[in-house]
DNA sequence: ATTTATCTCATACACACGTATGAATGATTC
DNA sequence: GAATCATTCATACGTGTGTATGAGATAAAT
């Protein structure tokens, strides 16, 4: 593994972990068993650096949800396989939720560099929730609120699930409660979008 | 206003805009027109400051939790009551749901001294979903799941509200878009909570 | 074998940080 | 009015920060 790579491996962990003022690259250097010029090589300074590391951490989630609303079935399989992959992809990268919600979190806005992915990311979702009230499969709800509710609910699990089973005292690991939230976001949302039973 | 009250409310601002480590004392003394060692005298430490400004945040957040369970009327009016009491707050104090988050984002776990009040907040939701239960208003479903639902979408709607306004290209302000996300969140979660149509 | 390009390393610099301290000021009390 | 207390102020200290730089090492190309 090159230099560059390890020290884009280290810094994703740790401004993870405690925010990009939080890390300093010494540290990061010292983890990445590389030398504290090789930031300045490779990246030229810090926020280059972070800039790097959560541009690829958004294409990855991008990528996620693309894949899945590209899945063979209707709306409501792919609107659940979206929520499938969101949690699947948080848990094999645990990092990426707390550098979203690290970045978004900060006043400001969104930075310039990151608004076409989340725009990506949004428009696939709405585009599912579009698809399935054109086929009358979900009734005529706001998109945009959809994709709203399903990341918020999916972000906020991956950021405080593990604090929450403690704090609520609920006798489960996070593993479990991992797959019940899953269902239970699916179940949500599908009874949200769902036709009333009486409709025509 | 004495000069320990404005250090503790630029800092609420100023930890919120730019989280603890991104925050420095002479910033805050500057913009409270108050000495660098006003902060050694009345707080002690920068970290005794920051958990002042916390503390008291996530309090007033219980209070309105708790005064929304208690008005009059059935679970589901209670429910919708509390939904509404977080999305006022958070209008009103734009601070404390970003000062929030950037304390759940860092890793490590919830501070000790804020488990208490964010115990409380869940129980107080909780109850309502249980008595909902018992009189059969609700499904039997999980209180804690509802709980985390009300709060995810409530809480990032007030960070990123704003941001998806823009991405989305929704053409409104940020306070149409709260009220249509204050009724969105109490209908989705009303409508997972509803009995089904031919219960007994 | 020698040049060239790519990368690593140790070190230096200027600056911002949190904290400590002791003098100065203001208010309260006797 | 003197004495006591609470508060404010300017300043100093040590440390950690991001960045820059130039010498050294390694590998590729000619």
């Amino acid at each position: 593994m090159s230099t560059r790579d390890r020290l884009l491996a280290v810094s994703r962990q740790m401004f993870a972990a405690r925010g990009y003022r939080g890390t300093s690259i010494r540290e990061i250097t010292r983890a990445a068993n590389a030398n504290l010029g090789a930031v300045t090589y490779h990246f030229g300074t810090k926020q280059k650096l972070y800039e790097a590391v959560l541009s690829d951490a958004f294409r990855q989630i991008g990528q996620r949800i693309e894949t899945a609303t590209q899945i063979d079935g209707g709306p409501a399989e792919q609107l659940a396989a979206v929520v499938r992959a969101l949690f699947r992809f948080f848990r094999e990268a645990p990092d990426v939720p707390h550098l979203m919600v690290h970045e978004l979190a900060a006043g400001g806005g969104i930075p310039a560099f990151l608004g076409p992915h989340l725009q990506r990311n949004l428009t696939a979702i709405r585009r599912v929730v579009e698809a399935g009230i054109a086929v009358e499969t979900f009734r005529p709800v706001d998109p945009n609120l959809v994709a709203f509710s399903v990341i918020s609910q999916v972000v906020w699990f991956a950021i405080v699930g593990r604090s929450v089973i403690a704090l609520a005292g609920m006798p489960i690991d996070h593993g479990q409660l991992a797959d019940r939230m899953e269902h239970h976001v699916i179940d949500i949302i599908t009874r949200f979008l769902a036709q009333e039973a009486g409709s025509p």
